[in-house]
DNA sequence: CTTGATGAATGTACTCTACAACCAATAGAG
DNA sequence: CTCTATTGGTTGTAGAGTACATTCATCAAG
């Protein structure tokens, strides 16, 4: 069903056809993933959600960033952010550093709690991808990986 | 950023260092696409909900699937299916027919205006993707597809 | 005809999200 | 220095999407 001779450059319909399936394939897998991400990533780590999970990720990777560097990053609402925070602050995962330089500004900080929850959840999601890799060969691997950050940074 | 230290032949590690490097990116950028999905998703069609699209696209690939089908399909609770079905009857693009060999079971199918809905969703959900896809080879294209379908199969 | 399984709907509650309105602090223009 | 616009953040409100538990109707089998 799909084009058999990738390297013929003489026929532009054909190739036209080729991508189009390619793309095709591309869009209704993806949109899978995205469909069934949430529903994976509770059953993976139910205590800390998908999203709160995230946003410690990168707090813990970029120490001291600020909400709105979050809000920014990840394309949400700064409310949105704010809740989040709000959430994980409860949980005991964050905290929220006044700035001494600009006083409307928090400054983010896991906690002790909050780096020992991502260690032991990233520890649990990368078992989960590595089992699920795990017949896949290492160039498969790299290039798997290229290609989804070459897709995600075409992000306009 | 990759590990500096090549080991000697005592362990594996090597390969499974780059192994590692290979999945975190995978795990890292999966996540950030599903992240972003949804609004992506609201960008791209705010008429008709993703999820509502997904499952009208089921609904008209597989004509005459029942509610439990798009459950299983899709992981979904029975109950979300329901109100999902309920919010597509709603707007007239699916129609519930009962089943007259088991009167427990609704068929599903999609409504002139659903069909429609969906080509014209589907063109303009494809016009983007071949957009943000229109400097990649078709050799590229192709890999890419392969590994998300190898990757979405690979679910246990 | 009971009993248990199956397809579906409903009650309830929670997460995630956006938009709008608001407050507090800063930075510039005069 | 004062007034205003901007920026960082919170809160009120609302809505989508989801799950779990319960209930209802129907079917299948003893």
């Amino acid at each position: 069903m799909t084009t058999q001779h990738p390297h013929d450059a003489q026929t532009p319909r054909t190739a036209e056809a080729g991508r189009t399936t390619a793309v095709d394939t591309i869009e209704r897998e993806l949109t899978a993933f995205a469909r069934r991400a949430r529903a994976t990533a509770a059953r993976l780590h139910p205590d800390l959600p998908l999203v709160s999970y995230t946003l410690l990720a990168h707090i813990h990777d970029q120490q001291g960033c600020r909400a709105t560097d979050l809000a920014a990053h990840y394309m949400l609402d700064k409310s949105t952010v704010s809740r989040q925070l709000t959430t994980l602050e409860k949980l005991g995962l964050v905290e929220r550093r006044p700035d001494p330089d600009d006083h409307r500004v928090q400054v983010l900080h896991p906690t002790e709690a909050g780096a020992a929850t991502l260690t032991a959840t990233h520890a649990s999601r990368h078992a989960a991808y590595q089992e699920r890799l795990a017949d896949w060969s290492e160039d498969d691997l790299t290039r798997f990986a290229s290609y989804l950050l070459r897709y995600n940074n075409s992000r306009t």
